[in-house]
RNA sequence: GCGCCUCUAGCUCAAUGGUAGAGCAGUGGACUUUUAAUCCAUUGGUUCUGGGUUCGAGCCCCAGGGGGCGCACCA
């Protein structure tokens, strides 16, 4: 990973000679100096561009082999190739949209230029002017008739056939790896697909769109270590946001009706191929809904996010075909451990036949978890694991859930879901507690093991509390991990492969 | 945080403890229809760092660093 010294700095003469990517920036900034020389200027301000490569192929992709157009194209891109032919030089161009071949004759352009199009090294961006026509085999190519060094490349590409594989450099060196690996470039694609697609379904459902503060006072909403920080000014401790919710809620209370925010939230908690401390959360509030309605608001956003992003439902996760388009099971989590374990589970059981339950199948409990804490540890070491089909994990015990509702039919437990998918949890909605007076107690619970020392406990939130003393219609709230949905439906295994720039160590120069 | 694996040329990879190699890229040459062009020639190394064992270490041992995977925490 270590760079070799500068090369601009070092005395050129050993250098031209040498090989090494010291000698090869080093031939490379002495073509600046020769292009300046010669009037050219390898760093000009814009090329005006007539059309894509796309719109190219588009126009004449069919041309009959070794036939030219009259269509004269303005076209530019980034040098992936180049062929030399004694007389004719064959390059590989590539925009955002296309690949297409450049034919450059030395009978069309002259010495002078063709010599230009000789010095040029792969990597170099270039605007070409010239003519559409099919070679002899039939390649759709530009036959050009005057090129523009667009950007000079200093550094040499990663292999042209094998790409980047070193997983560290192509996480540090993100624009390398978009260059060489059309497979990085696809996942990004998908992630734009799938957030745009989520953004069109909540708006067709009259869905507004909002920002809500990142640096919070007090970091509630979910249940995660914060990142702390300092205001300078106001001299106070402020906390990056780990979840929407509560910012959204208010405006519930406010009388917006449906809201929803797609931001950053950020954890203070271990990375893997699942988690980066800075993830991307889709939250939506909506106003006289409940659980059942966040329900099929999850699988319609899900379902048509994957026909739009990469048309077609069926994923595969660990070798297995699953369509989303089926049906999604529900079942409630004490259900799903019964199913699991063969004994029946209930937060209102006394808490010791749980904890040797718990015991039994290998969860060491801490001595501050209730009953439902318990029920959720016993459904995570148990039944988790086999959720590869789309599955509403549903019912989750009260105490594990302080911002939702009671379960109408079941005081100990909530009307909740969580979706997991693939075996990982990809979102979470419930009926919102809209009840300030639980609400405070719910918060109180909290607060006790906060000072117990639960350091994913969050406080009393007095201003919530307020906002809910001014009455928040009955709503129904939604929180899907955008990251882990894009995904399964890019098909990657490490949620770096879908977060452009993810979260390293700093890299030691 | 713990365990296992990994780090060799710009990139992709080799090398029973015995002179560090290949392909691509680069450089020089040939070539007016190539397609990862081809052919000939050729440059390029602090083998992640620091110790140790050994006549001799890329390889074995110890410590450290980066990364990957698993566990834990979590979404």
């Amino acid at each position: 990973m270590t760079d070799e010294p500068d090369a601009s700095l070092e005395p050129e003469s050993d250098l031209l000679s040498g090989s090494g990517l010291a000698a090869e920036k080093a031939k490379r900034l002495a073509k600046l100096d020769t292009l300046r020389a010669g009037g050219e200027e390898p760093y000009p301000y814009r090329f005006d561009r007539s059309h894509t490569l796309g719109e190219v192929r588009a126009a004449h992709g069919s041309i009959e082999a070794g036939t030219e157009t009259d269509a004269h194209v303005a076209v530019a891109g980034r040098m992936m190739l180049k062929r030399e032919q004694g007389k004719l030089i064959f390059a590989t161009l590539r925009d955002r949209t296309d690949e297409i071949q450049l034919f450059i004759s030395k009978a069309v352009v002259g010495d002078d230029a063709f010599g230009l199009v000789a010095d040029l090294d792969l990597g170099d961006w270039v605007g070409v002017e010239g003519i559409v026509m099919a070679t002899r085999k039939g390649e759709l190519s530009v036959k050009v008739q005057r090129l523009r060094l667009l950007s000079k490349a200093i550094r040499p590409m990663p292999d042209k056939w094998k790409g980047l594989t070193d997983t560290d450099t192509r996480y540090r060196q993100r624009y390398a790896d978009l260059i060489v690996n059309e497979e990085a470039r696809r996942a990004f694609q998908v992630r734009h697909e799938v957030i745009a697609s989520f953004r069109r379904t909540l708006h067709g459902h009259g869905y507004i769109e909002v920002e809500t503060p990142m640096l919070h006072v007090e970091a509630g909403g979910a249940h995660a270590r914060p990142f702390v920080t300092h205001h300078n000014t106001l001299d106070m401790t402020l906390y990056l946001r780990i979840a929407l919710e509560l910012h959204l809620k208010r405006l519930i209370v406010g009388g917006m009706e449906r809201v929803f925010e797609i931001g950053r939230v950020f954890r203070n908690e271990g990375i893997s191929t699942r988690h980066n401390p800075e993830f991307t959360m889709m939250e939506s509030y909506q106003a006289f809904a409940d659980c059942s309605d966040v329900i099929a608001l999850t699988e319609e956003l899900i379902v048509t996010a994957a026909r739009d992003a990469i048309g077609t439902t069926i994923v595969t996760i660990d070798g297995e075909e699953v369509d989303l388009a089926e049906p999604w099971r529900q079942a409630r989590m004490i259900d799903l451990v019964e199913e699991a374990i063969g004994v029946a589970v209930h937060p209102s059981q006394p808490l010791d036949q749980l904890r040797s339950l718990a015991a039994e199948h290998g969860v060491t409990c801490a001595p501050r978890w209730g009953t439902g804490k318990i029920i959720e540890e016993l459904f995570e070491a148990t039944a988790e694991h086999k959720l590869v089909q789309p599955t509403f994990v549903t019912g989750h015990p009260v105490e594990i859930s302080p911002l939702a509702r009671a379960d109408r039919n079941d005081a100990y437990l909530t009307e909740r879901f969580e979706l997991f998918v693939g075996r990982r949890e990809l979102a979470n909605g419930y009926s919102e507690l809209n009840d300030p007076v639980e609400q405070r107690l719910r918060f109180e619970d909290e607060q006790l093991a906060k000072d117990a020392g639960d350091d994913e406990a969050t406080g009393v939130d007095e201003d919530y509390i307020r906002a809910l003393e001014y009455g928040l219609p009955p709503t129904g709230g939604l929180g899907v991990g955008m990251d882990r949905v894009i995904m399964l439906l890019s098909g990657v295994h490490s949620i770096k492969e879908v977060i452009l720039f993810p979260t390293l160590r700093p890299e030691v120069f």
